[in-house]
DNA sequence: CGTCATTTAGTTGTGCGCAATTGAATTGTG
DNA sequence: CACAATTCAATTGCGCACAACTAAATGACG
């Protein structure tokens, strides 16, 4: 069972542009698209959930710790900024981290707004733990590491382009 | 702001092999991947939630819709085979698309497990209006038709490898 | 100094994704 | 036929993503 819908109506446009395309093609490459990078994004996600269960976190609880391994500690703000989510999403997340004993959350005492979240020593030691998951992961991708960094190359192009695009298209902006 | 974390300790090996390579650079550059992927996923989510706002769209109902106008009719089951969906996803979804008046659920007369979705002329006739998402989305990514089919391949390569391993991974099918 | 805009976390509500379970219908087997 | 196993949809529970809002602290400005 191959992830590959059945019907590749698009195959027969000669040049890459967009311009002399039909709408029905279109609709049909959209949903092929669609569908690889949904599937991509949940298999991946899959993967982790498996390699990450024996360490008891989520996959954006480990994307947490990844930042908080590098920098031992920052506030809720730049945590948010290095991970492009919002309070909403962090602040219940940090909870249960703080909840399995990982992480310590304070408000800072220059600035009462802030909350620093720092790594507990459990916390710190975990990170020994973590140190195997990217290896199986990489090999669960069945890429190189240069097709690995060629792949974030192009995720990040694709990024940026995107976060550009939603702009322009957000209603109050153009 | 560029989505490329600060560092790269990765870049001095010089093949492209995991064999040797240091945990913590590993480390590393899974962090990179993680980012990466994850804000890709949530930027193309992002995009297309603005355009299929006007539809009154979510992403999920989309790929939905996609299917449903490619097929007209299919049970549950099959649409979930289709979007690798369970039906504890499907279930809810469903029910909001046919509150909207875009489907009817019925179950099916020759065996009342199975509920038959269909689209209603309104469903039907959504797909006119969906038909310029595509082009715009293919636009808003900067890539063109042929890096498009590329990027399409590349994803399906890499969900059908993390499939593989998940299944390997798996405590019991060892 | 007081007032107002901004910054920062947190809360609420909606929807998705997935695991686990339930319950009904069907199929297979003796 | 009876009974066990399977199939299918729905439900429950948990966590994440995001929009919209609240509340408190800070900073800027008259």
């Amino acid at each position: 069972m191959t992830p590959t819908p059945a019907t590749d109506s698009t195959s027969t446009t000669p040049d890459g542009t967009l311009d002399n395309v039909l709408d029905g093609d279109l609709l049909s490459l959209d949903k092929q698209i669609c569908f690889s990078l949904h599937a991509a994004s949940r298999a991946f996600n899959g993967v982790y959930r498996v390699l990450l269960k024996d360490l008891g976190l989520t996959y954006p609880q480990y994307l947490v710790m990844l930042v908080l391994w590098e920098r031992g500690e920052l506030p809720v703000k730049k945590l948010g900024e290095h991970l492009r989510l919002d309070s909403g999403t962090l602040s219940p997340l940090l909870k249960r981290l703080e909840a399995a004993g990982l992480v310590r959350r304070e408000r800072s005492a220059r600035d009462e707004r802030s909350v620093e979240v720092r790594l507990t020593e459990e916390g710190r030691a975990l990170r020994e733990r973590a140190l195997e998951v990217p290896r199986r992961i990489a090999t669960a991708t069945g890429f190189d590491l240069d097709e690995l960094r060629a792949l974030r190359t192009r995720l990040d192009r694709l990024t940026t382009a995107l976060d550009e695009a939603a702009l322009e298209e957000t209603p109050g902006c153009g």
